[in-house]
DNA sequence: AACAAATACATGTATATACACATAATAAAA
DNA sequence: TTTTATTATGTGTATATACATGTATTTGTT
């Protein structure tokens, strides 16, 4: 669908400014989708995301602030995403023996499976629901990267 | 800055994939831009969409439904984003004489000054701080479209 | 006209975002 | 070594998101 039929509107300024509002409303639907296939495992799309973070360390401990700065959404409140997960028992907190400050967390065997169960559902969506090639994507991927090049 | 620096991860299963997550970040990072310049009004940036909205019929009125269909993000809930807005006495809510189930909105004169104000910042977002030409927002406003051609 | 269905909006709840601030522990400096 | 600064995390608040449900109003059907 084109944005203008998407926000109703065709005043876009240039096609930069098009872009910029295209990558908000593409990211909305894109979460959309995947929310919708994590809503069955009880899981929101930032609990997922550090679920797929503690996985690449596993079976390693991960403290929060390790965990934040891999965060897609940089201002995502860590600690009380973690609060969710461990009463639903997916990760285990506990404290760093040797620096008293930190607290590591890491997934239980729960936590395992239901992430490997998601991805599963994750994966089908970026293979079968976004229509794309791989050289269209690697197209993408350097224009999104050329758009923040002025990263402050 | 490279995704993989950002997310600190290299674990894409292809460049699909890589895509996906990179349109969440960049409109992560698009987004906190934006918000960052609209704080120094007091303005969310959905409280900015919603009188972005409003200017466009101005000085027309407009349904709840009218502004939620125009939305970025769908999901807003426009009645709340209202009220915040009418608190702060940048838009008016009447009820239609014609359809008592429709609340209309428009923008006061205080409403269209911050606009007008903000509009200058966020323009400025888009001319200064995107690094990327008209061409190359084009193409990236194709691909954006291409992602989303199997809209459900 | 009376009833059922649809529409528009408001409201409630759990979670997340964005950001400020508090607290405890460690590191650095005097 | 005492003080100061920094670091890591937790907590608080206002707003937003995602979604379910309630309520008034209008429309369609008989």
């Amino acid at each position: 669908m084109k944005l203008e039929q998407a926000i109703q509107s065709v005043n876009f300024k240039n096609e930069t400014h098009k872009a910029g509002l295209n990558i908000l409303y593409t990211a909305w639907w894109l979460k959309t989708l995947m929310s919708k296939e994590l809503k069955s495992f009880g899981l929101t799309h930032e609990q997922y995301n550090v679920l797929r973070i503690l996985k690449g360390k596993s079976p390693e401990e991960m403290c929060v602030k390790d965990i934040a700065c891999r965060m897609i959404e940089k201002s995502s409140n860590v600690p009380r995403i973690i609060d969710r997960l461990v009463i639903k028992k997916l990760v285990r907190r506990s404290n760093d023996a040797n620096d008293k400050r930190h607290t590591v967390m890491s997934l239980t065997e729960a936590g395992l499976n239901i992430l490997s169960l998601s991805t599963q559902k994750i994966n089908h969506v970026f293979e079968k629901t976004i229509l794309m090639n791989e050289a269209s994507a690697a197209e993408l991927n350097n224009l999104l990267e050329l758009i923040r090049e002025n990263e402050s």
